[in-house]
RNA sequence: GUGGGUGUAGCUCAGUUGGCAGAGCGCCAGGUUGUGGUCCUGGAUGUCGAGGGUUCAAGUCCCUUCACUCACCCCA
């Protein structure tokens, strides 16, 4: 062994790779069939677009981002999440001056420098969609409906919705302030007083029993909703219940991105431990004016890819049966028959037919063990005296029921059997 | 950043009071000189995570260190 993958990042391997591929295809799928475009941005941005973005006081950008200067001298950061990028490249290509809302998906890498455990590593992967330019209870509701369809459309059922509001810049200051007072009468470790002053909302969110014994009283967000975020809210429950999409109301549900208002949701497994978020989002109606942007309030999602495999893996929806690779392998016997070969899977890849076929100079007994374990439905067999009869045996490897056939229809032959 | 657990073949793991480094799976070859998946036979593969110490002798005991992993914190 000389080099391993950097602490808290891993390798997908087949088959597992080619899983959570399709995870990923799956999620994807509902949202490309709302209408939302695919946006591709780049892994990494201005140090200061997260800063400001993801907000100066998360432990995301205090404690968790890849930053580095280029040989310029620039802050770089490799982006610890997608929404902040999605904004910028709206608001840089002026998207949003078009119709609205601009829909918009994405999937890819995100980096955060945590401590690895299950289901959260450095590297790790989200699909998330985003929905800018609109202030409409149905948007988030058909976010939510359309994360909810990728999960189930994978045979998920061990799924939580959690949804809250947080209300916004006409109702959240005062919150903030009720709960600031009533947080302050507590006794609590420093680092947790620290956050009182800074993000008294997230001392909600804290697991550990000693802390959640001692916020029983804490006064909670949906008491404190101005009209407007409560009819909102209303709204957005009513749609969802109409949707058949079943959520639990989390009161205490803040999530640590410092951009939502209004509408926060939470997807969570109950399969994984204590990393249980598989998904979640919720609305940012001001992040764009704190990237410098005109007003655009938004909506969106990010589902954890290898999270989701993760749960599936434990609801024991993946099997193991390795899916075949191609549907046709190649064995020849000889010098020529193995440059004879080498064309004919080249033939049959122009055909449409996935092909493979036996390297190393094996013997015909390693190379048919090749084609047994490629998956193949069928060995082409080629030897000498085939290739002077200008001939091949065609191996059902089902039935182990062999025929010949004529070298010139081959490829024809094998088109018709798979299709 | 904090606390636990685990490091032995490619993988999953045995390894007794300290006494020759093991099994299953996988891989390779043969049984069958032109036929896979089953079966039988044989074979290869080790810095026992690393460094130091105790001992006639260390995978095993002691110290240090690294890696992985789980949990806390936080989040997808």
């Amino acid at each position: 062994m000389t080099f391993q993958a950097p602490k808290g990042t891993f390798d997908w391997l087949p088959p597992r790779s080619e899983q959570v591929l399709a995870v990923r295809e799956a999620l994807v799928a509902p949202v490309r069939r709302a209408g939302y475009g695919y946006v591709e941005t780049p892994v990494f941005e201005d140090t200061q677009l997260f800063a400001r973005g993801v907000g100066e006081s998360t432990d995301i950008v205090t404690k968790e981002m890849y930053t580095f200067p280029d040989k310029a001298g620039r802050s770089l950061t490799l982006r610890p999440e997608g929404t902040a990028s999605v904004v910028r490249a709206v608001l840089q290509h002026g998207l949003h001056t078009g119709q609205l809302p601009v829909k918009l998906w994405y999937s890819g890498s995100q980096f955060r420098y945590e401590r690895a455990q299950r289901g959260r590593y450095r590297h790790f992967w989200q699909v998330g969609a985003e929905a800018l330019g609109a202030e409409d209870p149905a948007l988030d509701a058909e976010l939510i409906v359309l994360a909810a369809r990728g999960f189930s459309s994978l045979g998920l059922r061990n799924v939580t919705l959690l949804l809250n509001s947080l209300g916004d810049g006409n109702c959240r200051p005062a919150y903030r302030a009720a709960l600031q007072e009533f947080l302050r009468g507590l006794d609590l470790d420093d680092e947790t007083r620290a956050r009182v002053e800074i993000n008294p909302l997230r001392v909600l969110d804290d697991k550990r029993p000693e802390v959640q014994a001692r916020l029983g009283g804490a006064p909670l967000v949906a008491d404190h909703l101005c009209a407007a975020c409560k009819a909102y809210h209303e709204e957005v429950r009513a749609l969802l219940t109409a949707a058949g999409v079943a959520f639990e109301d989390d009161p205490r549900l803040v999530r640590g991105l410092d951009y939502y208002t209004r509408t926060t949701f939470e997807f969570t497994h109950g399969g994984l431990g204590s990393q249980s978020a598989i998904g979640g989002g919720g609305r940012y109606d001001g992040l764009s004016e704190m990237l410098g942007g005109p007003p655009l309030p938004s909506v969106g999602w990010a589902l954890g890819v290898d999270r989701t495999f993760l749960a599936m893996e434990s609801e024991g929806l993946l099997g193991d049966a390795a899916p075949g690779r191609v549907q046709v392998y190649g064995v020849a016997l000889g010098d020529d028959a193995r440059r004879r070969m080498f064309l004919l899977v080249a033939e049959l890849r122009e055909a449409g037919v996935s092909a493979d076929m036996a390297f190393g100079g094996k013997g015909l007994k390693g190379a048919m063990k090749g084609a047994g374990r490629s998956g193949a439905r069928y060995a082409l067999i080629l030897g000498e005296r085939d290739l002077a009869a200008q001939a091949v045996q065609v191996k059902d490897l089902t039935t182990a029921e062999q025929t010949e056939v004529p070298l010139a229809r081959v490829v024809e032959v094998l088109k018709g059997k798979v299709q």
